[in-house]
DNA sequence: GCCCCGCATGTTTACGTAAACATGGCCTGT
DNA sequence: ACAGGCCATGTTTACGTAAACATGCGGGGC
């Protein structure tokens, strides 16, 4: 079991790879016609051809992407760096990411950091120098690379995502602020007097966005502004917030930096007798599948991560192909409310 | 921008990438200095080691992966096939992959397929043997290869998860039935009569495996089997499932192939003034995060996606390094049962 | 004091591919 | 009929790295 390959040699370890010249040498012609052949070009007389063809068939050949790579000086691969996949936009970026870089022809590389510390991120980042990647996308809150101490490695083609670096890397993200207006307009246009809101963590580029633009809504609107309850994306952190929201009678519309806080800010609510949506209105961010079967189905604010994965494929090909010449902007996909059964007047006297 | 030429060349494009000759122009030495150095060989003095260090620093020098992986024969890399990233269970498991292939010095490359075709699928695993992959973890149902057509190209390493080809393969996957085995003897021991059941679609093989070992468990219990209701893994189809259960007078019990379909029937037994658990029982399957965030907090059954996944790539590696030596086996992960309180005895005189 | 050994470093070569250049035969146009 | 050109195919070379082999110098043992 231990050899592998194909060519004939009785006993000896055969060789493990195939190699063009392998095919050559079976087929009678030059490596170099393996090649041509290989490659889809022309100038390959078509007895021959099906002879070449005929002879991989035969070996199992299979192109070396190794020296493909060596000697195009490209490796048609593009890196993912980011912290975690265990949340749902993560995930579906990532996703939509392989899949419009596989339609390119580009294979995905993804580099996980397991804890964002600073010397973590160094080393991703160091790795990444050497790794066989054309172009990087990373998935994360740039600021924690600014320290001084990093930097990516020239050559490297970066597009970033939940992030402000627009004037040094090309930036891919949904419209947060936008996305959070139409939220916060939503719960105001019911007739709500104010919306309290609850974080996402303070590491998260996104989560502070969203803040930011709850609060600005407010003041535009000449609201009170309530003080925010802090989350870390978790339903458990929506649950403790939503313990303590239940506690204050004058709230009565809840905009939650995502969906899974949301359903904790529901279960808390639920459990403290507090009927949603006719006591209390709740807003998510996401949209994530679930969304719709919490109980009650969640008004929330749609994020399209299929086409900021598409995007952010498109802005690094974009950046391979011309070297880089293309200069770094910020791309922002917009997002759709999405009304459910979540959101209701406030209740008489409470407006 | 055609022209990659030489160092130095004043007002010219300068080379793309630094190469060993660079530095060791630079450094004053030859090349295999410059390579001893950079692999931390011994057998370099010291001032000679400092030089190239500096050299390589100033050039900003990276070594090419391509070059190193020609040289070596391997890529450090394990190649992930899967369907989708979507499903909570996949995206951790392919977390917890590339976090372990990472710790071992291994890269990840994803090859998605988004819908799964049979031409597809041997699209994909054809441009598999292209890659610049050592091993190739495949996450999804084989049995859509096992038509004929499709075959792994030799000489790469396979890992399964969610099948059954063992004979053929090395798998890595829950331990399916005796989780459902916990699931619904929980539920028998609480006293209800028999158990319901809503089913994973039928090209999963975890669905299939989840569906039989339900009705395994209620056959020799001695219980009635009752007709499943057929899923999809959507919480969509989970409702719909609870919308029909809800009629069905007998139900005090149902077994969800996942927990997003239990969510689906929480929303639907709500709507229909079910009380979970008072008048009807629910039990998932995954534990998901937000479960425990449901309204009621899910009763489910916790699977540990992350030591499938290190036990994926322990054994891709094992097979890299004895050169596929090792036997196929099925590896199963155990599960748990994470009681919270959507559970309890049914209601009386439904027993 | 001479020879040999070992150590630091240099030189050659091969990994598999494909561009660039080379060759040779046949067809076409006059 | 002959020259020129084009087409199918072969040969050479370079991509960047590192193993294998080569070199040359200094020091220790006799």
């Amino acid at each position: 079991m231990v050899e592998r390959g194909s060519t004939g040699v009785p006993g000896g370890r055969r060789k493990q790879r195939v190699s063009m010249a392998d095919v050559a040498k079976l087929a009678g012609v030059s490596s170099q016609t393996v090649s041509r052949v290989s490659n889809g070009y022309p100038g390959v007389i078509s007895s021959t051809r099906e002879q070449v063809l005929s002879a991989m068939r035969d070996l199992g050949y299979r192109p070396n992407s190794a020296a493909r790579a060596l000697r195009y000086g490209q490796f048609n691969t593009i890196g993912v760096i980011l912290f975690s996949l265990s949340s749902t936009g993560n995930s579906r970026t990532v996703e939509a990411i392989a899949t419009h870089a596989a339609a390119e022809g580009y294979a995905i590389t993804l580099i996980p950091i397991d804890v964002p510390t600073q010397d973590n991120v160094l080393g991703a980042f160091t790795r990444m120098g050497e790794l066989a990647v054309d172009a990087v996308i990373v998935i994360m809150e740039i600021h924690l690379l600014d320290t001084g101490t990093v930097q990516l490695p020239p050559g490297v083609h970066v597009v970033v995502v939940d992030s402000d670096a627009g004037d040094r890397y090309s930036v891919v993200d949904t419209d947060q602020a936008d996305g959070t207006r139409k939220a916060v307009s939503h719960l105001l246009d019911l007739g709500h007097r104010t919306v309290w809101h609850v974080t996402g963590p303070e590491t998260s580029f996104a989560g502070q966005r969203r803040t930011q633009a709850w609060r600005t809504v407010l003041e535009e609107a000449g609201r009170p502004v309530p003080p925010p309850l802090h989350g870390d994306w978790s339903a458990e952190s929506g649950y403790a917030a939503g313990l303590t929201l239940a506690e204050e009678p004058d709230c009565t519309a809840v905009f939650a930096a995502n969906d899974q806080m949301a359903l904790g800010l529901l279960r808390a609510f639920h459990e403290r007798g507090l009927r949603v949506p006719a006591d209390i209105s709740v807003v998510g961010f996401d949209d994530i599948p679930d969304a719709a079967f919490f109980v009650p189905p969640l008004t929330t604010v749609h994020q399209d991560f299929a086409e900021v994965g598409r995007r952010c494929v498109q802005d690094a090909l974009q950046q391979i192909r011309t070297r880089g010449d293309s200069k770094p902007g910020t791309d922002l996909v917009p997002t759709r409310l999405v009304v459910r059964h979540s959101t209701a007047a406030p209740p008489e006297g409470r407006r």
